[in-house]
DNA sequence: CTCCTTTTGAACTTATGGGTTCACTTTATT
DNA sequence: AATAAAGTGAACCCATAAGTTCAAAAGGAG
């Protein structure tokens, strides 16, 4: 591992820090201008930095574009991790739980980051594809994944009605960002913080109506 | 200047149907290469026209970009709301009806021109914010529109229970391309007929565990 | 044929931006 | 203080592409 810590090592000095804030500038100049139109001396002046250093330390555009994305992506898939999480204790009260989960889930969907990512990732998809794969296993296909494997305890528990628990977050998650996107106009415009928790409600709403176990089949 | 009134002069030649070639050159170029990566030289050759004739039909870039655009969209939405319109008979066989229909929206999400300009409205939503917002009413927003009037009949005959429509239809087609875009990695790589159909029937499935009418309230 | 419009090809202007070079300064460690 | 790595600013080269100009050609209408 490398130098993490602060003030050590003999050879690169507390200075290497402006990698990150390479990195940093370069996400929020690439998710400003798209790809093509962001250039290379301004994401130095974000980073407060000259553009031979930006150079000094990746490559060219091209790297630099591959490492912020996958360094935002890293970062997106963290919250997605933390969230999907609450729905361990999801067992007391379903729909109260899921509604809190769904609202959450949407807030990073929907804040700058997730937004810029998703942006960057479809204008890209030509030029660079694997990247643009990557990102989409780190993101939504994490956020799936974590999903399908509460849905699946919350099936044994006899909460849910059994399913492929795949599927079941497939749909969940569609129910949840779908509306969002059409109401956002693919996140050109706000949505309110009441709207959202009405397209949470709703989405816990129809997914319930269809996934609950039966009262007639308890277990 | 003048390439938005209708017919100029007295029947410009059968040349003028040069226009038409040019905004579907255009369209294919903006589609493969993105906004800022596609040359006029390049759209020129493809219409098999010399570079000054663009210029002389349509006086810049970004007015060719627009009306590439939305002449793409409007054929979409042709496309869209042929589909809509064969819920009208689904009163018989509601399943298989909303099925045959689901697996031709699906279809048309999924085709190139499609595809090209879902990506080309995500990249380009900082820079033409209009463009992208007439792109959106006229596809997507069209198609929400027609199949909510669909289902406002279907729940006024009893066959799904009572709804606020718009909200069906949104969530319908949510659980229709929210999964698709999943499958394809944002339409990236191509998914088989036979998955496609698994989708809508999916799709259909969960929909009508969740808005079918109960049995027990009839209508 | 003649007139008039459109098209064409090619050269040209201008602007932008990726990437590099280099001489010079800053900084931390010994 | 000495040293070496890293950073800086400015100038530079080079490729690409938007948009224009112009003289010549093509094609339809009268």
């Amino acid at each position: 591992m490398t130098d993490t810590a602060s003030t050590k090592r003999s050879a690169p000095r507390g200075r290497i820090d402006k990698r990150v804030a390479i990195l940093d500038a370069a996400f929020t100049v690439f998710a400003r201008r798209g790809y093509e139109q962001a250039c290379v001396q301004e994401i130095a002046e974000v980073a407060g930095v000259a553009k031979p250093t930006v150079y000094n330390h990746l490559s060219d555009k091209e790297n630099l574009f591959r490492h912020a994305i996958e360094a935002a992506a890293d970062a997106v898939m963290a919250d997605n991790l933390a969230v999907v999480d609450r729905m361990r204790d999801a067992g007391d009260d379903l729909r109260t739980t899921m509604e809190d989960v769904a609202y959450r889930m949407l807030r990073i969907c929907c804040d700058e980051r997730s937004r810029a990512l998703r942006r960057l990732a479809y204008a890209q998809l030509n030029r660079f594809p694997d990247v643009i794969e990557v990102v989409h296993r780190r993101t939504s296909g994490r956020l799936a994944e974590g999903l399908a494997d509460r849905l699946a305890r919350l099936c044994l528990s006899g909460h849910l009605r059994p399913c492929d628990p795949t599927q079941a977050a497939e749909q969940f998650l569609a129910l949840l960002t779908g509306p969002m996107e059409t109401r956002s106009q693919l996140g050109s415009r706000k949505v309110s913080a009441a709207e959202t928790r009405a397209v949470a409600a709703a989405a816990v709403d129809t997914f319930l109506r269809a996934y609950r176990a039966t009262p007639a089949d308890p277990s």
